[in-house]
DNA sequence: GTCAAACGGAGGAATATACTCCGCTTCGTG
DNA sequence: CACGAAGCGGAGTATATTCCTCCGTTTGAC
């Protein structure tokens, strides 16, 4: 594969999930290529249809949350810790695509991954669960709602890193409350 | 003012607010009127222009938001319970379309509405931290960026009823985490 | 240096959105 | 209850977006 290939493929996703964040919905194929800094036919070679496109997103979004996932438990010293880690990470890594493309995708094509990452959230609400950090009445679900919440961009026209200091921020505290009653 | 008249006027509202919150952006004028169960017609009749309608309902939001807070300081034992109150009351009046209209319209012509929502905004955060139910490192600005995370909806094809609840729940593990080192 | 593969962007078809017009309905009133 | 003024609905047209292909030019690997 050639290397100007895989580099338009990386920019073409890259404007994709930023667009996907900051517009709440699907965007435009020339708005994803201008903002690539591709031309058009360009997103159409890489990815032939609408769905192709959102497919490849959904993938390299979860591929890359995932792997966060565990490198936060396998770095961290306690499973509260490991927990705080990955939702900060999904921040940084734009899970909040999946959440939206969900709803614009005919079919889930994409089993193995939705396995692997609910595998990662279970085994680190488990290990946070384990130390006590949360108790029964926390769940995956729990957590999955959450990293959908801080994940998505506040609003439209807002600096991309103050949004993402916020996000960070609103996180924490949300985190401090879920630990409340446990340490 | 005939009744059919302010009826109308007030499904437009509420279908505007609602399709601003779930799709993030200034939803398509058929698509607002179709919501509403009226006709095209109807809409521009009573904002003649695109400004008008994100206008109203600015102005709509703002003054029900409002409303709620001087309840909230009214009826509220404490500073913590006002600010509790408060938060979850703007929730259900939509308070997050101010945020996302704000990138959309030319003028924000609406100053006397602002003032009086950063006059509550500073005397719920000066109540709560009189009561000690928070500290000095957390200001106005704190709340209001709180408010327009937890007033959007989480995804697009959701319960209207699970969004609602799932908001308010996770708005009060915030308010524990921000609370949390005071009581 | 060569050539196969990829690229860019103009341009026309398809689709979505904005807005008006007019025949029909509804509300308030005598 | 009946009348008139005001409001209503939605079909229809103009306009703006978006989609997607084609082809002359550029780029990367050997």
């Amino acid at each position: 594969m050639r290397a100007d290939v895989r580099r338009n493929r990386r920019r073409l996703l890259d404007a994709a999930i930023a667009l996907i964040l900051e517009q709440g919905g699907e965007p435009s194929r020339d708005s994803v290529a201008q903002r690539a800094g591709t031309g058009v036919a360009t997103l159409y070679r890489h990815f032939p249809d609408r769905q192709a496109l959102l497919r490849a997103v959904v993938l390299d979004v979860l591929d890359r949350t995932i792997e966060q996932g565990d490198i936060a438990l396998a770095e961290s010293a306690t499973g509260g810790e490991a927990l705080r880690r990955y939702l900060h990470a999904s921040i940084d890594t734009g899970l909040g695509v999946v959440n939206i493309v969900h709803g614009l995708l005919d079919d889930t094509a994409w089993p193995d991954r939705l396995a692997g990452a609910r595998d990662v959230l279970d085994r680190l609400t488990e290990a946070a669960r384990r130390d006590g950090a949360i108790g029964h009445d926390v769940g995956p679900t729990d957590i999955a709602l959450a990293s959908i919440r801080f994940c998505r961009p506040l609003a439209i026209g807002l600096d991309p890193g103050d949004e993402r200091a916020i996000a960070h921020r609103q996180l924490d505290t949300y985190l401090d409350g879920l630990f409340e009653h446990r340490c």
